[in-house]
RNA sequence: GCUGGUGUAGCUCAGUCGGUAGAGCAGCUGAUUUGUAAUCAGCAGGUCGGGGGUUCGAGUCCGUCCACCAGCUCCA
C-alpha cells in the first residue's frame, strides 16, 4: 500500500500499481477532468506515474503554477501536431511551456507569418474537438533514434543523442496520429484545451547560438475557458498601455529621431529633469556613505583597453575612433564601462591599507555598440549614463562592504518603488563557455564565487543562479526587473574582482608592509538611469510619485480675475522648492483639469472667487480627485512635506 | 546581426482597382470668463520614412537603405 497525505491533512491507502490518474479518478471524476499532472513531497510527476512513494499528495490543477505548465505544455504539442497536420515538411525542434503561455520551434522553408497562424490556430481547435487521449510511451536509444529517423524529425535525434548521454530515460507522447520526444508531464487529453490563441511567430536559433539554424518559432497562450483566455488578453494589452516606449514619447519624457540613429534617445525636458533629479539625489547620498565622487574622461587610447582586457573581450561592443589595427597610429575608443579609468585614482599615489576601503563612485556615460536588433526604448540604448563605483577593498572587507551596496542599491531601487518587483540573479561563470569569455583560473572563480554565495547567504538574499551570466572577470548579484512584455533585464549589479588589480598593477601596503593587490567591487546604485526612468514610468503607469514628477502641482484659475492670486501662491510653493505651473489659458476648468490629469500631474489647485476671498485653494489629487478648499499655507506645507519624505 | 511586422499632419487613423491627400484630437487666431476629465468659430498643418525602379501616371506595385515594434542572439 502507498500511502498519500491529501491537502486537508487526511491520509489516503492505495494500492501498488495503480496510476495517479486513477487514484484521482477513484476520489472524484470532476477532479480527474481538471487535474494537469501532480506532486508528491513537492516533487511534480505526470498523471500516468505509477503512485510508488508515500507522502504529500497534491493534485495540480490548471490553477496551480505546474498545472499550467503541464497544461500549456500539451498545448504547444496540440500547435506541434496542428502544423504537421497542414504542413507535413516541417521539421519539428523544441516546445516547452513559458511562465505565460507555450511556444514551438520548427524548421519550415518559409517562416511563418501572421496570417498562416490564424490557419494553424484554426488547425488546433478542429483537432481539440476530436478529444484525442495523449498516451505516454518509452523507447530504448536505438528504437527511439530509429523512430526519429523514419519521420525526419532530424533535430529529435539530435535531443535523443543529448538526452542519452545524460543518461536519461526516452518517453515519448502521442496524441492520434502525432508523437513527439517529450518527459513531460502532460495532461490526459487534448479536448479540455478549449480556449488558444497564437499570438506570434518570430525566429528563434537552434540551439541557443547565433550561428545556429534559425528556426521559425510560433508563440501561443492556452486556457480550458474561453472567458480566462479573454481576461488574460484583455490583461495584456492594459499592460502594454503601461509600456514606457509609448507613454515615455506620448509624456514627452524622450524621443527618438532617425538620422541621430538607433539607440540614442533625446531627452526631452521632463526626462531630463527627472533624471537630474535622480542624479542628485543618488551622488549626495552616496556621498553620505562615504563615497568619493570622480570624473573621468569619456574616452581613452586603445591601450587603456588592452590592460583592462576589453580590447580583447570587448571591442566589438566598442565605439572605436581611428584604426583599430594600425598600430603606428593613435586611435580612441568610447569607453564602455568606467573600471580601468576610475583605477587610476587609486594609482595616482602609492597606498596603503589606510586608503581603504576607497570608494569610488561616478556618474558615468557610458558608450556601446550594440548590434541594430538589441535597441528597446531606454531600456537598452548605445549611450547610458550609469551610477557605477569601484570600492577598492582589503580581502577582509569584502563582506561589510557588499553587504552596504546591497543595502544602499535596495534603499535606492526601494525609494523609486522597483524594489518589490525585482529579483537577485547570482552569475556565475561557465567554464565551458566555447567563446573562451573568462579571464583568471578556474581556483580563482572558485574562490570568488565561494566568497560571494557566503556573503549572499550570510545576508539571506534569495537568488536564482545565472550560468554563464558573469562578468569576464568575475561574478555578479544581478538584480533584476521585467518590462511590461515579461522581458527582463539587469538594473542593479554589484560584482566581486579579484583579478583586475593585479592587471593594472594595483597595490597596497598593508599593516605588516607587504604590498598586496587589493579586491574590487564594481556595482551600480541606481543603476542605469534611462533604464529606471523607463521602467518608473511601467511601473507607475507615467504617473511618477510626486518628488520625481517634472511638475508636481498645476494651478488653475477658474477666471483671469484670480489670476493674481494664483500667481501668488506659485510663489509660496516656488519657495519651498516645488515645481509648479499656473494653467492661464482662457478655458473652462473641466477642460484645465482634463489636460492636467492625462499629463499626470500629481496635484492641481483650482481658485475661484469663493478661495480667493477665505484664502484658501481647492486641492485636487490625479488619484483621489477633489478633496475640498483648504487653506493656502496648509497645501503648500502638505505638499512641501510629502515632496522632502520623497512619496 | 537574424526572423516577422510596421512606417500617411505633432498624435490616433482613413485613403477602394495605380488616377494627383482626408478626418478627429493637439496647435495657432478670435470670441467666451467659465466650479472639478473635452465651449464655439475660423485658420494653418504633408517631398505619404529616404533615395531608386516599373508606369502616361505611384501613398498604392517592385527592389534597396533608414527608423520603429515583438521575438531570437547579445547585454547594464
Amino acid at each position: 500500500m502507498v500511502k498519500l497525505t491529501l491537502k486537508d491533512g487526511s491520509v489516503k491507502e492505495v494500492e501498488n500499481g495503480l496510476t495517479y490518474a486513477e487514484i484521482i479518478k477513484g476520489i472524484g471524476m470532476g477532479l480527474y477532468k481538471a487535474a494537469c499532472c501532480v506532486k508528491i513531497n513537492g516533487q511534480v510527476k505526470d498523471l500516468r506515474d505509477v503512485a510508488d512513494t508515500d507522502g504529500m499528495f497534491e493534485v495540480c490543477t490548471f490553477d496551480s503554477n505546474d498545472g499550467k505548465l503541464a497544461f500549456r505544455h500539451t498545448a504547444s504539442h496540440l500547435l506541434a501536431e496542428a502544423v504537421k497536420s497542414l504542413y507535413p515538411e516541417a521539421k519539428l525542434a523544441r516546445g516547452p511551456a513559458t511562465d505565460s503561455g507555450f511556444y514551438y520551434d520548427f524548421e519550415v522553408a518559409k517562416p511563418f507569418t501572421p496570417d498562416d497562424l490564424d490557419k494553424i490556430e484554426a488547425e488546433m481547435k478542429r483537432l481539440a474537438k476530436l478529444s484525442e487521449d495523449v498516451e505516454r510511451f518509452e523507447l530504448s536509444t536505438e528504437e527511439a533514434i530509429k523512430l526519429m529517423e523514419e519521420k525526419g524529425e532530424i533535430y529529435k535525434v539530435e535531443l535523443i543523442k543529448k538526452h542519452d548521454d545524460l543518461g536519461e530515460k526516452l518517453t515519448f507522447y502521442r496524441q492520434g496520429e502525432f508523437v513527439d520526444l517529450c518527459a513531460g508531464p502532460h495532461i490526459m487529453n487534448t479536448g479540455v484545451i478549449k480556449a488558444v490563441k497564437l499570438t506570434q511567430c518570430t525566429g528563434a536559433y537552434w540551439g541557443k547560438a547565433e550561428d545556429g539554424k534559425q528556426l521559425s518559432r510560433v508563440y501561443g497562450t492556452a486556457f480550458p475557458k474561453a472567458s480566462e483566455l479573454e481576461e488574460f488578453l484583455k490583461a495584456q494589452e492594459e499592460a502594454k498601455l503601461r509600456d514606457h516606449n509609448k507613454l515615455g514619447r506620448e509624456l514627452e519624457y524622450f524621443t527618438t529621431v532617425d538620422y541621430i540613429g538607433q539607440g540614442l534617445p533625446i531627452m526631452l525636458p521632463k526626462g531630463a529633469r527627472v533624471i537630474q533629479l535622480l542624479q542628485r539625489w543618488v551622488e549626495d547620498v552616496e556621498q553620505a556613505h562615504g563615497c568619493l565622487l570622480t570624473k573621468t574622461p569619456l574616452m581613452a587610447k586603445r591601450d587603456l583597453y588592452k590592460i583592462s582586457g576589453h580590447w580583447d573581450h570587448y571591442r566589438d561592443g566598442m565605439f572605436i575612433m581611428g584604426d583599430a589595427d594600425d598600430e603606428s597610429k593613435e586611435c580612441f575608443a568610447l569607453r564602455p564601462m568606467t573600471c580601468p579609468f576610475q583605477y587610476q585614482v587609486f594609482l595616482n599615489r602609492q597606498r596603503s591599507y589606510r586608503d581603504l576601503p576607497m570608494r569610488l563612485t561616478e556618474t558615468s556615460t557610458l558608450f556601446r555598440n550594440e548590434d541594430s536588433g538589441e535597441m528597446h526604448g531606454l531600456i537598452r540604448v548605445r549611450q547610458f549614463t550609469i551610477s557605477e563605483g569601484h570600492y577598492i577593498l582589503r580581502p577582509e572587507q569584502l563582506e561589510e562592504e557588499f553587504a552596504q551596496c546591497l543595502e544602499l542599491a535596495k534603499y535606492f531601487l526601494d525609494k523609486v518603488g522597483l524594489l518589490g518587483d525585482c529579483t537577485f540573479r547570482f552569475s556565475q561563470w561557465d567554464p565551458s563557455n566555447p567563446k573562451n569569455k573568462y579571464e583568471g583560473t578556474a581556483e580563482q572563480w572558485e574562490e570568488a564565487q565561494a566568497t560571494m554565495k557566503k556573503i549572499l547567504d550570510n545576508l539571506g538574499v534569495e537568488y536564482d543562479i545565472g550560468i554563464d551570466e558573469a562578468a569576464f572577470y568575475g561574478p555578479k548579484l544581478d538584480i533584476q526587473y521585467k518590462n511590461v512584455y515579461g522581458k527582463e533585464d539587469t538594473l542593479v549589479t554589484i560584482q566581486i574582482d579579484m583579478l583586475l588589480a593585479k592587471k593594472f598593477g594595483m597595490e597596497y601596503i598593508d599593516v605588516d608592509g607587504q604590498k598586496k593587490n587589493p579586491y574590487i567591487i564594481h556595482r551600480t546604485s541606481l543603476g542605469c538611469f534611462e533604464r529606471t526612468l523607463a521602467y518608473m514610468i511601467e511601473h507607475f503607469a507615467g504617473a511618477l510619485p510626486l518628488w520625481l514628477s517634472p511638475t508636481q502641482v498645476m494651478i488653475m484659475p477658474i477666471a483671469d480675475r484670480q489670476l493674481d492670486f494664483a500667481y501668488d501662491v506659485k510663489k509660496k510653493l516656488e519657495a519651498e522648492g516645488i515645481r509648479v505651473e499656473v494653467d492661464d489659458r482662457s478655458e473652462k476648468i473641466g477642460y484645465k483639469i482634463r489636460s492636467a490629469q492625462l499629463e499626470k500631474i500629481p496635484y492641481m489647485l483650482v481658485i475661484g472667487d469663493k478661495e480667493m476671498e477665505a484664502g484658501t485653494v481647492s486641492l485636487r489629487s490625479r488619484k483621489d480627485g477633489d478633496m475640498g478648499a483648504m487653506p493656502v499655507d496648509e497645501v503648500v506645507a502638505k505638499i512641501s512635506l510629502e515632496n522632502k519624505e520623497r512619496v
